[in-house]
DNA sequence: ATGAAAGCGCTAACAC
DNA sequence: GTGTTAGCGCTTTCAT
C-alpha cells in the first residue's frame, strides 16, 4: 500500500454527511434512513472507496477471519470440504486461512493463529494437533471458537460436524459378506487417529455379527496414503493366507493397494475384492473403479463453516453440538464380482 | 475477541521501557541494545504478549496478506503448488488466502482482494479470468504486485513462473515415436488457455518434426478433467479410424480416459499408449501406471511466492521477469509397451 | 539507543 | 436518524 485509497472521510464529504452515518449505511443500512442510504452508497461509488479491513479489525477487536486447520493439503480429499467452508464462508466476510498442519512450520505460527487476534474461529480437521495447540488460550484471556471436522477428540465436549465411521465399515463389510466374502482385511489408517480406530472398530463389529474370525493378521498397518496402501499390498502378497476381500480405511490406499497388486499380476475384483473410503473424485474413474463409502465432503465443510459463524456470533445452541452426517456405500468394479476363491 | 490480550504497553510496562522500544526490540532487533532487547523479550514471555496484527497492519498500511488464485481447488495438482507457497510465505508473516476463482461468490470478492487493502500482493494461477480483474487497479490509486504462476498471459509483462509446455509436448510426442506410434493422438484443455494452447501447439510441432500427419479429428476436446477425459475416451472410441497412442494435457484427463476405455474392453498400453501431463501423485499408482510429463509443483509455488515477495519488497529486479522451471518425462506402464498394431 | 507523541481508518457510545 | 468524538494497538518520525 503506498499510494492513498479513498477513505471513509472522503466519502462522508463527497455525500455531505458524517462518517459514522457512512459507516452505519454500509454496515447496518437498517439503521440509515432510505434516502441517506442511496447518496451514501452513490457516493461510495463516485469516489471508489473501499472498505480497509485493518482498521476496521482493529475497532471492532476481531481478527477478521478464520483458520482451518488440514492435516494435509495435498490430499484431495480435503478440496471438496474446503470448497464447502470456503463456500459458505464468503457472505460473512471472514478471510479463510488454511494451514498445514504437517507442513514444517506448523509448531510456531500455529499457535500463533490461536492464541488469538489472529483467528475469530478455528476449523479443525486435524484431532491429532498436540494437546497445547488444540487447547490454545484455555488457561488464557480468551480462546476462539472451534468446530471440528472429519475428526474429533475423545471426551471433548467441543462442537463438530463429523459421520458415522463404524456404520461406513459396517456398509463395507455388509457389501463384501453379501459377495460371499468370508476371510476380509483392512487396511488401516494412521494409529491413534479416532478415523482409524472407529472405523476399524467398526469393521471388527461387522465382522462380528457376521460371524466371521477377526484376524489380526488381516488389519494392516496404513495412514491414508497411497504409498501406504501400495506397502499393505505387499504385504498381503507376502501372506499364505490372505484375506479375499480388503477394505481400506481410504480411497487413496485403496489406490495405492490395488495399483501395487496390479503391479504383481494379481486382479481386482477376480483376484481380491475392495472397497474404499471417502468417494473421492477419481474413485469412479480407477481400474477397476472403486467401490467405496461416500462421504458428503461438501455439506461436511458447509456444516462445519456454518456452526463456526453460530458460534462466533453466539447464535445457535450453547455449542458441543455434534452433528453427524450420513454416509452411503457406492458399488463400482472393484467388488463387482461375488468371491470365486474357495473360502478355505 | 471479548476479553482483552496484554498489548504492547503492558510489555513496555513490565520492563521498563517504552513502547517504541518493545516494538523495535520486536520488529527491529538491531535498533535496540542487547540488554534491552534481552529484558524486553523476558517481558513479553512473561505478560504472554502476542501482537495485534490488525493494528500493526493499520499503522503500516499494509493488508498483511497475500492472496492466491486458483481456478479449481480441488484439483489436486494445485495442492502441492499451494504448499509451495505457503512454506516460502512462512517465514515472512504474511497471511496466505486461497480464493478458488470458479467458486460461486467469485466475482465480487475477488475484486475486493485485488482493487486494494484486502492483499499486499497476488500469485494467480488462472490467467483466464475476466481482464478487468488481472488488471484491477490498473486505472486507480495503487495495484498490488502480481505474479504469475502456470499460467500467464500473452503479451503482458508482468512476472511469472512458468514450464515449457512446448517442450513438454515434445518429450511425450518423442517418447511415443521412439516406441513406434504413427497415429497419435491429442486431449487438449479448455480453450482458450494459455497451457491448451502451448501444449497443443508443441504437440503439432512435434508431430511435424517427425514427418507425421496432424489429423484435426484426434484432437480431442478437453478441460483438464476427469470427466472430459473420459468424455475423450467416447469419442475416440467412436472412430474409426483411431490414433494408437494419445497425449494427454493433463493426468486428470489421461486417467478419465483410461479408466473409460477399461470400462470399454480397451486395454492400455495394449491397445493405445497414454501419456498424461503433471505427475501428479496418483499417476504412479494409476492402472496401468501412467507415463507422463512432469512438472517441479512444489517448486514452482516456492519460486513464485518468493518473486512476489521480492516484488513486494522492492528487492530483485525491476519485475516482469519470467521464470521458466524445468519439466521431464517419466516413463511408466501406460506406455511400456511399444505399438505393435499396423499402422495402417 | 531510547522516549514522546501523533496518527493509521474505522466503529460505537453518546448526544441530539 | 444523524453527528461528535474517543479510541482500537501498533509503528514511526522527531527529539534527545
Amino acid at each position: 500500500m503506498t499510494k492513498r485509497f479513498p477513505k471513509i472521510r472522503d466519502v462522508a464529504e463527497a455525500a455531505g454527511v458524517s462518517t459514522a452515518t457512512v459507516s452505519r449505511a454500509l454496515s447496518a443500512p437498517e439503521m440509515v434512513s432510505r434516502d441517506t442510504r442511496a447518496i451514501v452508497l452513490k457516493a461510495v461509488e463516485a469516489t471508489g472507496y473501499r472498505m480497509n479491513h485493518a482498521a476496521r479489525n482493529l475497532r471492532r477487536r476481531q481478527a477478521g477471519g478464520i483458520v482451518v486447520l488440514v492435516p494435509n493439503l495435498a490430499n484431495p480429499f480435503f478440496a471438496q470440504i474446503l470448497s464447502g467452508i470456503a463456500t459458505a464462508m464468503a457472505p460473512s466476510g471472514y478471510n479463510v486461512l488454511i494451514a498445514d498442519t504437517r507442513q514444517a512450520d506448523a509448531g510456531s505460527s500455529m499457535l500463533d493463529y490461536l492464541h488469538n487476534n489472529r483467528a475469530d474461529g478455528l476449523i479443525v480437521l486435524d484431532a491429532g494437533l498436540p494437546e497445547e495447540v488444540l487447547s490454545a488460550g484455555q488457561g488464557r484471556a480468551f480462546q476462539p471458537p472451534i468446530v471440528f471436522a472429519c475428526e474429533w477428540l475423545e471426551g471433548d465436549d467441543r462442537a463438530s460436524v463429523t459421520i458415522d465411521n463404524a456404520y461406513g465399515a459396517r456398509l463395507a463389510i455388509d457389501h463384501l459378506v453379501a459377495l460371499g466374502h468370508r476371510r476380509i482385511g483392512h487396511v488401516m489408517g494412521p494409529p491413534d487417529n479416532i478415523l482409524t480406530l472407529t472405523r476399524a472398530q467398526g469393521t471388527r463389529a461387522a465382522l462380528a455379527a457376521h460371524g466371521l474370525a477377526v484376524r489380526e493378521g488381516w488389519f494392516f498397518a496404513g495412514d491414508f496414503s497411497l504409498g501406504s496402501g501400495a506397502a499393505a499390498a505387499q504385504r498381503w502378497l507376502a501372506m499364505d493366507d490372505r484375506p479375499t476381500a480388503v477394505f481400506c480405511a481410504s480411497d487413496a490406499m485403496a489406490g495405492g493397494f490395488v495399483g501395487a497388486l496390479h503391479r504383481a499380476g494379481v486382479r481386482v475384483p477376480g483376484d481380491v475384492s475392495v472397497v474404499g473410503f471417502d468417494d473421492i473424485e477419481i474413485a469412479a474413474h480407477l481400474v477397476p473403479a472403486l467401490t467405496t463409502i461416500a462421504q458428503p465432503r461438501r455439506l461436511i465443510g458447509e456444516t462445519a463453516a456454518q456452526k463456526l459463524l453460530d458460534l462466533i456470533r453466539k447464535t445457535g445452541q450453547p455449542g458441543g453440538v455434534r452433528d453427524v452426517l450420513p454416509v452411503e456405500l457406492v458399488v463400482r468394479e472393484s467388488t463387482g464380482v461375488p468371491a470365486r476363491r474357495s473360502p478355505r
